[in-house]
DNA sequence: AGCTCACTTGAACATCTGTTTAAATGAGAA
DNA sequence: TTCTCATTTAAACAGATGTTCAAGTGAGCT
């Protein structure tokens, strides 16, 4: 793990990244969307929510570019914006079911 | 990323999870003991906080696993529970590096 | 026993957060 | 233009969260 040139400003990101994914309703949005892109509608009939409330969840999401967004005629497509986003689903994943026996 | 056998418990454990690291003083905290396990007094000079304070942050970082103490003579050491903390440290970092330029 | 040190705990406070409801946007069809 | 549909936005509310301060614990020394 290595240094970094302005260490206040990267914990506070990290840390709102990690708080991005620290609610149900985003991890399972996260969690649906890792499977490939959907849109609005689609996610919150997958996760039991109204599109008001998905769609509040998306923008925090997207603000910290855990997700990203394409516009197929009237309708969003939104999907994880990188890799790492996948690696921290798995890698917190691992670590919970370590936990529940 | 394979299915599991209670999806609400697991998602609310691994929301659970990530919201104990989304917090600027915690993921400090967590930063600091993935280089070795320290002592209370120790964090706290690192992060600039009052023992009382880091004492608190630790507690919710043992209840969800994620520190683990020892205790020698009058001093508790913490350290990281697992490897999947590490990894979700350098995926997270790996992640808001890419974001700033 | 009494004393000190390292840490934990409880209560209080202001601040932040997720969800709901209702209204608003804006793209495309008619 | 007007209408509809998918999504966003704003305001409001209850409930949760981090920090501080003061008091409490309990291990080890004398």
């Amino acid at each position: 793990m290595k240094a970094k040139r302005n260490p206040a400003r990267l914990f506070n990101l990290l840390a709102e990244t990690f708080k991005a994914l620290g609610d149900s309703s985003r991890v399972q949005i996260v969690w649906a969307l890792s499977h490939g892109e959907l849109c609005v509608g689609d996610i919150a009939k997958l996760v039991s929510m109204s599109p008001s409330a998905v769609s509040h969840h998306l923008r925090t999401l997207r603000n910290l570019n855990l997700v990203s967004v394409r516009r197929e005629h009237r309708t969003l497509f939104y999907s994880l914006d990188d890799i790492h986003i996948n690696g921290l689903l798995t890698e917190g994943i691992d670590h919970v079911e370590e936990l529940i026996p």
